[in-house]
DNA sequence: CGTGATTTTGAAGCATTTCAACTCTGGTGG
DNA sequence: CCACCAGAGTTGAAATGCTTCAAAATCACG
C-alpha cells in the first residue's frame, strides 16, 4: 500500500530514537548476540538472519523518565505555585481507592508506589508502578472516580494536590500546564509500548525487561542495582506482565542460571543486575527470534 | 470489596448500548450462557461454575465514549475559542507522520483515522482507531514528536489545533481545560484496558469484543451495524489485537459461522453484527472460562 | 484476464498455561 | 526450642491455544 512513506518513517524512528539505553552505559554493546548457557542443543529454533535495528524502546516501570532527573523540575514548580498536603506513608498505606470521588492528583517524592485494579471475583490486577516523581492518579480526571487502588511498597512520601487549584495554578504559570500536559502525554506512551512489549515479547523478554527497566530507574534515583528487593510477589509480576505467577518463576530462574540476574541473600525475592548491558542485549536478541503480531 | 460499585457500572453500561437490531432478530437474549455451535463434544473444557459479574469494561475503538455524543460540546468549544484549520482528507490522506515535529493537535470530525507505529524491520504495529470527536496526537505532547503516523481510512475532516494556541485558549475557558484534559485520561484508562484485556481475553473473545465495540461506536454515531465495512486488513486487526491474521481470520470465521457477526454481501471485509447483546454474552463467557494472568 | 495481495484453511510445532506436588520461609503458640 | 501452619515460590508433566509453515482460494486492479 503505502509500504515507502511507513518504511522512509522506520528508518528515521530507528536513527532517532535509540531511547532505552541508560546514561550510565556508555556505548560499547559490541556482543550483538545473546546465547543460553547450557540450553538443550535443539531447543530453540534457530535464530533467523540478524538484523540490525533500534532496540525496542519500552519502558516498563510506571513513568520512569529514560534520562537525568526531570522530576525536580516539576517538584521545584510545584512547590512554588500549587498548595498541596504532605504525606508519609508506610509499606501498605493507602494513596487513594479505587472508584472514590476523584480529587486529588498524587506526586511521589519518596518511596515507591503500586496501582492495583480491583478485578471482578477477587482477581486483582496490577497496574502500574511508581517511583519518585511519578504523577498518580490520571486515569479518573476523565471518569471523575478514582480509577484504581494505590498503595506505598515502602516508606514513602507523596505530594497529594487538589486538581482544581492545580488547574486553576497551570492557567497561571505555563510551565507547569506543560509539565502537566508531558506526564499525561509520556504515560500515554509509556503505557502504549507495555501494551506492544506484551503482544511482542517472550515471556522471558518480559521479565528481562521488567527486571532491566526497574534497575535502570533505581539508578537514575542512585539507589543499588546489584541488590535490591522488588517487594512484589511472584503473582504481582505476572499481573503486571500478563503471565502466570509459574511462567515469572520460571522466567527467573532461567535468568539467573544465564547469569542475567542474581538473586540475593536472604531469598529470591531480592535480586540484582550484574551488567545492565547484558540484560538489554538479552532481550534484543529476544525480540529478534520472536517476531509475530505485527504487519506484513 | 467494592464489587457492587462496578456491577452498577456494568448495568448501566450493558443497558445502555442496544444497538440496531437488524430486524431479524428482535430481542431475545435472555439466554445468559453461549454455547459454540457444532463444537466437538469434548473439546473445550466445561466453564466453570457460572459466575456473575461485572463484563470487562473494555474499549478497542479508540476515543469512542461510552454514552452520548459527548464530541459535540467539545467541537463547539473549539470552534468559538480555538483558531484551527479545516482538512478534508480521502482514504490513505496524511493527517501526521510519525517522528515528525509535534505541532498540533488534531480533532476528527468526520470520518475514521487510523494511528501506525512504523516498527523495526518494516513491521508496523496499528496503534487505534479513531471516529468523530475523537483526539489524535496526544503522544507526541512528551517527546516533542510526533509518535506515529495518522491516515484517513475513508473520506474525512480532521479539525488541527496549534497546540500552543490551544494551552493559551485552555488557560482562559477552563471548559476547553477539562475537555482536554478529559479526553487524554480517557485515553489512557481505553489503553489500559485494552492492555488488560489483550492479557486476559482469548483470541476469539479479542475478535468479538474489537467487533463489538466498533458496532457500538458507529451505532453511536448513527450509522449502520447490519453491514459495514471494516477497511483494515486482518493483518492490521491482527496488529491491533496482538495475534497473528491466520488467528484474526479463524476467529472470524468461528463467530460467523456461530452467527455472532455476518459477512457482507461484498466479500468478506464487509460485515454485521446482527445482536449487539449476543456478542457482548459471548464476550463474558469467554473471559469466564479463561481467567488467567490475575492475582490469587 | 492475469498478476499480486489478501484471505482462508490445514497440519505441525511450541510457548505458555494448567494442574499438582513439593520446598522454603516466617510467624505463632505450645 | 520445636512443631506446626499458611503463604510464597519452585519445579515437573500434561494440556492447550496460538503461531508457524504451507498451500489453495478469493479478491483487487491495471
Amino acid at each position: 500500500m503505502d509500504a515507502s512513506i511507513r518504511n522512509n518513517q522506520a528508518a528515521a524512528r530507528a536513527g532517532s530514537a535509540p531511547a532505552s539505553l541508560p546514561g550510565s552505559e556508555p556505548a560499547r554493546q559490541q556482543a550483538t548476540t545473546f546465547a543460553w548457557p547450557q540450553a538443550a542443543p535443539g531447543n530453540r529454533r534457530p535464530a533467523p538472519t540478524p538484523r540490525v535495528h533500534a532496540p525496542a524502546p519500552v519502558s516498563y516501570c510506571g513513568n520512569v523518565e529514560p534520562d537525568g532527573q526531570p522530576w525536580s523540575g516539576v517538584l521545584a514548580l510545584i512547590e512554588e505555585h500549587v498548595p498541596f498536603t504532605r504525606r508519609r506513608l508506610r509499606a501498605g498505606g493507602v494513596v487513594q481507592i479505587c472508584a472514590s470521588p476523584f480529587k486529588h492528583l498524587h506526586i511521589l517524592n519518596l518511596g515507591a508506589v503500586k496501582t492495583i485494579c480491583p478485578g471482578a471475583n477477587g482477581r486483582d490486577q496490577l497496574i502500574d508502578l511508581h517511583l519518585k516523581g511519578d504523577w498518580i492518579g490520571f486515569d479518573g480526571i476523565a471518569s471523575g472516580n478514582c480509577a484504581c487502588d494505590a498503595y506505598a511498597m515502602d516508606t514513602s512520601e507523596v505530594w497529594s494536590l487538589d486538581y482544581i487549584s492545580l488547574l486553576g495554578a497551570a492557567s497561571r504559570v505555563s510551565a507547569l500546564m506543560v509539565a502537566l500536559h508531558a506526564a499525561m502525554s509520556g504515560q500515554l506512551a509509556r503505557d502504549r509500548e507495555r501494551r506492544l512489549a506484551h503482544d511482542t515479547f517472550s515471556a522471558d523478554a518480559r521479565v528481562a525487561e521488567f527486571v532491566r527497566v526497574w534497575a535502570r530507574a533505581l539508578d537514575q534515583r542512585h539507589l543499588r542495582t546489584d541488590q535490591f528487593a522488588l517487594r512484589l510477589t511472584r503473582s504481582e509480576i505476572g499481573s503486571y506482565l500478563g503471565m502466570t505467577h509459574e511462567t515469572v518463576s520460571r522466567a527467573f530462574t532461567r535468568l539467573e542460571r544465564a547469569g542475567l540476574i542474581r538473586f540475593g541473600l536472604r531469598g529470591r525475592r531480592e535480586l540484582g543486575v550484574p551488567s545492565a548491558q547484558a540484560l538489554a542485549e538479552f532481550v534484543r536478541c529476544e525480540v529478534d527470534r520472536t517476531e509475530a503480531c505485527t504487519l506484513q
